[in-house]
DNA sequence: CTGCTAAATGATAATCGTTTTCATTTGGAC
DNA sequence: GTCCAAATGAAAACGATTATCATTTAGCAG
């Protein structure tokens, strides 16, 4: 289950901070999106609705959204992050290489394996990323 | 075990590449270094015995070692990849968010995951990053 | 509803990492 | 040694992101 635009602006209003029409406009695109979305990629999709918006303006709600851990942000492989709506539960992401579109899954625990790493290396974990790469199956057909 | 200097040299030679000095001294830079190396890192590094080096000539070799599979580029969170020389069997990492310093670890199997979101997905899968972030033992003493 | 204030915005410029361009140099085959 | 495609370096171009700062506004108090 994604995250409801809803819960998104309560936790919004919950830190203090304040719910302008230009994050409302961010926030609805990103959660009406499945795929991956560039920050250059959201301007474009926002300025329709709202032409007057600045990029800045959706670099600062994407910085303060993925502080609040509201949404990701992904790094797969090429120059710039992506950014999708986040999953209240542990999960871990599928990424088309085509189109960006993001699959969410979840079951496989990694938290053994996190316990044997740290034993071994003396390391204290904190994070661990794990990605599927992949076509799926809409541009599998356009090829 | 890593790459040893010589199988990357070797192997510069049988895709046709030259070798030349430059490439030689970001070679050895990697190789020496068992730490995670921005780009701009390298260039450092490699600019005390090589001064006359170029930072387009890195980013360049950087881009070949790569493309052969040679060294692995990696995005942790941060804004600019990173690279570690690359150990020829399938592998993950561990990477200290304190040093950028990078520990393989290897015998963790993604196959079957791999063919489950494959089947459930649709997906053609190519690929997948498992790496865990955390503090290595040195950098949790500095704090 | 009205006014107030700290927070948020937008325009512009600055910054940073990376890539392109192009004239010059060079590794390595002959 | 000669030659040429490949590689290099300097400079400029480029794209993404961040900083600056004057203006606007959300949300609260009265």
């Amino acid at each position: 289950m994604k995250l409801t635009e809803r819960k998104i602006t309560t936790t919004l209003r919950r830190h203090g901070y304040k719910l302008t029409p230009q994050r409302q406009a961010v926030i609805d695109t990103i959660v009406a999106s499945q795929d991956l979305l560039t920050p250059a990629r959201i301007y474009e999709k926002v300025s329709c609705e709202h032409p007057d918006i600045g990029l800045v303006t959706v670099y600062r709600t994407l910085e303060l959204l993925s502080r609040l851990g509201l949404i990701c942000e992904l790094h797969h492989g090429n120059n710039c992050p992506s950014y999708t709506a986040s999953n209240p539960e542990h999960h871990h992401h599928l990424i088309c290489s085509g189109c960006g579109k993001v699959v969410d899954f979840t079951g496989h625990d990694l938290v053994s394996l996190g316990n044997r790493l740290a034993r071994e290396s003396g390391f204290k974990i904190q994070n661990h990323v794990l990605e599927f790469i992949g076509v799926c199956s809409a541009c599998q057909e356009t090829k």
